[in-house]
DNA sequence: TTAATAAATTAGGTTAATCTAATTTATTTT
DNA sequence: AAAATAAATTAGATTAACCTAATTTATTAA
């Protein structure tokens, strides 16, 4: 099998490539694996014996099929053990990422798969990522963030693009949950603050980089 | 925190001095752990580094009282996750050792005692074995051997010292299962095979290597 | 109680994954 | 297009966890 180590690699290769472009650069890498950029340069060597990644000398790395596999099995495993923790063990959303880091690495297909009957097959994680097939397929989402409506615009809050603690938090204290019907009811010029309607509640204030967090299923309005 | 491989020579060390003696063997260490006997030497010395075990140089180990908390919450881990892949997730008892030798190294307290409250508090694993409280305290069980009952003598079947699924599917097989009654019918002198009687079920004859593999609540016959 | 055997340790390596400092390659800026 | 800056690689070390071969220490047998 693969190193944790190695996973982490690929987790995080993965996710550059879907953020940013096709080729993922070593200074990428190093920060937010948070080693430095030798390691990386080593790692990926090493990796691209085990024909994980294509790795060009200077140039960045792109995982093979086969690399991608394995960061999509490890994504699947993260998102259905979150749901675990929050849907069976009462664990809130914003405390499950860590275990999860390591609950992840378990080497099972068996197990995910029991598991993911276990938790009734869910479509998404605890903050409204997709849960991969057993496949390995990954439903393409269609959601927009919500600083892209326009006065007057609705949509269905289905994720976050921030999964931090504090931002978590936020949306808790603030009443924002998954799956709220959302109405934007007023941009402010100035600093492009939103006034924003939930389902049976007064209006809420949030700021840009709020609206810029939150993923939505934009409802056309008819 | 400690490294799985700390954790694995920890669980060893204690399993071999509740079998053995209070002293546990570089040789015995190496065999269980199935490296060889300069890397355990090489290993307790760095443990004793870290005040988890007390070593003297060709003389053998002990675990201090911190590396003895270590351990029982490994097997504490350990027992709840095996209770969780069976009654949780339908797996067979002979299916999940292997996978609790990863989930036990999960490393958070919290997480074990929501699992722990999440299976209702179990006092044993899938096997029998009994589990630690959060205290690291374990119940001292009075079961015993099979093996040592005589004619006409009766107990509860309540563990195996063999947990390998071969003798666990054996038991299945022949419908021998955790809590069962069982009384002792006849014992052939010549080679010690036991011919038992379980509850509602016609005489089933073990061999002795059977019966010393069963451990029983032993009821006092009045 | 010496000799033979078994167990444990030391000596000297290896590999994965990291590091710092020095150097090379690529990208910007003038 | 040269100079300046930024990114990446090479060189050389370190640490944990292992190994084999050689040596030492302990136990058992003669
Ligand atoms: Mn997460
Ligand atoms: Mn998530
Ligand atoms: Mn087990
Ligand atoms: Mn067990």
């Amino acid at each position: 099998m693969h190193s944790f180590t190695e996973e982490n690699y690929l987790k995080a290769i993965y996710k550059l490539q879907e953020a940013n472009g096709l080729i993922v650069a070593t200074s990428a890498l190093a920060q937010v694996l948070e080693v430095h950029a030798p390691s990386v340069t080593d790692m990926l060597k090493r990796m691209a014996g085990k024909k994980l990644v294509t790795y060009q000398k200077s140039k960045g790395v792109k995982l093979t099929e086969k690399g991608r596999q394995v960061a999509v099995g490890i994504i699947r495993n993260h998102r259905l053990w979150e749901v675990f923790l929050v849907d069976k063990l009462g664990y809130k959303w914003d405390e499950v990422h860590d275990l999860a880091e390591q609950l992840e690495h378990i080497h099972s297909e068996d197990l995910t798969n029991k598991l993911d009957m276990f938790l009734g097959f869910p479509k998404a994680d605890p903050h409204g990522d997709p849960i991969p097939d057993a496949n390995g397929i990954l439903p393409k989402s269609k959601a927009v963030l919500l600083s892209t409506l326009k006065m007057g615009e609705r949509g269905t809050f289905t994720g976050v693009t921030d999964h931090t603690p504090a931002f978590l938090n936020y949306l808790d204290k603030s009443g924002i949950s998954l799956g709220n019907s959302i109405k934007v009811k007023a941009i402010e010029e100035f600093d492009q603050t939103y006034t924003i309607q939930l389902k049976d509640k007064k209006d809420t204030v949030i700021s840009y980089k709020v609206a810029n967090s939150l993923l939505v299923n934009k409802v056309e309005t008819t």
